[in-house]
DNA sequence: TTGTAAGCGTTATCAG
DNA sequence: CTGATAACGCTTACAA
């Protein structure tokens, strides 16, 4: 009636524990034959081996750091605050886990960082930072000393990262720009925000945006990226502007992190109400607005998965497990207010 | 370095593993002085009970059925490997699952069926079964029995079910709805088609649909469901009906299953290249029908996080522990053609 | 190439 | 009331 354990199969197959063990991980020293009768036993008696006991008797620890953009920006407290949940439950079992603020806007700084975390031993790093030459060597000395290297929410390809944990942001622009074609009725002007275009989550998602628009809605026009450089005063003069100036103008896309600025900013204007606002990411500020009316839709990830998927991935990379992709890879999520979660 | 064990513990404060044990877990016996002494060194040291060694020793085993809808219908299928996949994981770790089909249009073998499982002893038991009397009886002796009762996908709320799984099926029906107002701009008439208005799914979605439509889009008019019954035939030719007499038809939902046939009947229409169409659930079939650009967009519910949330909640329930409802409150997915995953 | 025996951190069953 | 001691299912020296 219960499951059968590790004894079961090794009496079934006629042999010790210990080569049962052998052949359950693929560990070298047993004969053909030997492996053959021990999987036919495990297949007769559909043993699934578990997971508990085994890292039980592992006695595995993994010490990894986290690197998160420090600054008030809400979707990296939401990440935060993701960590310290998944911190708190089941899947950092065995793991000890610190978390480093660097401040996004200062490379060198981020370096320094990086080269701090690299002197006490570690296994595995998770980082969410933009792309700079100096950042990739760092990178590379980090996969020089074995350390685990995983890339969170923005990707740095041309690194020596091991794997990527986040939405496919082309896509997530895909989506958006299709949602914006056809909200906005397939004509008119869009106006797009973001606060850096430095980052490479942010350039990809434009990209995506585009190539919808262009492809879907001919009649509609980009106008070129505005950044805010994390100034919201910036922010609200060239909104202000936009919305007097371009009187064809239909739609806005907000690409990155500073949506609490622009809605601010939106709110100043009258004609904004018609305007069709298309957001990134769930947070307090797109939570409320949505509700409010202010923005259409929000291109959001899920903060939980992310960092769970992070710390999965990194121990998979530790112990040289495969990664499930299929499991880790994040679902690009559209809400509207008739779906919030 | 390595985190705080029960030894460690009872090293502290002077006494011995049992007596630790005793009071890590509430069990009576134990004078109050030492209950302090423990919770003060538990304190001190940082202790946190390592789950998988607690699990390993307290042999508990949980029994689980799975009540499915058989047929051909892809979602009932996706759901069914969805479980397997659970099965196969860490998720079903001391959980032996039996899975159940029973043919949705027969009341009687669903209530046979619930009866033959309450013979043998079971911890608890999930269901997708539709509304009726008899299953609500069936429901009443099971809970009499002892057993957990969690329903699934569409929710049995008079019935003494412990707990319902499941996205809140009016709210996916307003996020449909606010999707088609915007997508046909604003006027024109909607078909919607269902296999049954009997499962209460169904009936829930068309509620949250019209709800939206009423209230933001007044210039649309939605037609009376649709009933197909599992009947291709009668669909085809109610649709291809629709299609050629209403030329205000400008949309088509989709409340449940029938997709391909749905999506049969429009192909042979050429006004229906023209139609706005949105379905639920992601199969194959909706998929490739958003990748055609036959369908507009899919309201779907994550299958796997479907299962996982029903066995967490199953074993809660089993150990009398509190349910996290945030994490087992299921999103609602709006994917379309460039988010799929 | 295979087997034996000692743990991993927790709980449970006995005696004291 | 409290304390040894043996499990749980799996891994891993070390021995054969």
């Amino acid at each position: 009636m219960s499951r059968p354990t590790v004894h079961d199969i090794a009496k079934e197959a006629g042999v010790s524990l210990a080569t049962v063990d052998r052949v359950l991980n693929a560990r070298p020293g047993v004969r053909e034959k030997t492996i053959t009768k021990v999987q036919e036993a495990v297949a007769r008696l559909g043993y699934v081996r578990d997971t508990y006991a085994a890292n039980l008797a592992r006695q595995r620890q993994y010490r990894f750091v986290f690197v998160l953009p420090d600054g008030p920006g809400q979707f990296a407290q939401s990440l935060r605050s993701a960590l310290h949940e998944a911190y708190a439950s089941q899947i950092a079992d065995r793991t000890v886990i610190r978390t480093v603020r660097v401040p996004i806007g200062d490379p060198h700084a981020i370096v320094r960082t990086l080269q701090g975390v690299h002197a006490d031993g570690l296994d595995g790093i998770a980082l969410m930072v933009p792309e700079t030459p100096q950042v990739r060597d760092a990178i590379a000395r980090l996969k020089d000393a074995g350390v685990a290297v995983v890339t969170l929410v923005s990707d740095l390809p041309n690194s020596r990262r091991d794997f990527f944990v986040g939405i496919n942001n082309s896509a997530a622009g895909r989506a958006a720009g299709s949602l914006m074609g056809r909200f906005v009725g397939g004509r008119g002007e869009i106006l797009v925000v973001t606060n850096s275009l430095r980052s490479r989550d942010s350039v990809e998602r434009r990209f995506g945006f585009d190539e919808v628009m262009a492809r879907d809605f001919p009649s509609v026009s980009v106008l070129p990226s505005v950044e805010a450089h994390d100034d919201p005063l910036r922010m609200a003069r060239i909104v202000t502007e936009v919305i007097a100036r371009r009187k064809a103008l239909v739609g806005v896309y907000s690409m990155g992190s500073g949506n609490l600025t622009l809605l601010e900013a939106l709110r100043g204007n009258r004609r904004s109400g018609r305007l069709v606002v298309i957001a990134h990411e769930l947070t307090a500020a797109t939570r409320q607005a949505l509700i409010d009316d202010e923005i259409d839709a929000v291109i959001a990830q899920n903060v939980g998965h992310l960092i769970r998927s992070a710390i999965r991935v990194l121990r998979s990379l530790c112990d040289d497990l495969p990664i499930y992709e299929a499991q880790e890879r994040l679902r690009i999520e559209v809400v509207l207010k008739e779906n919030l979660p």
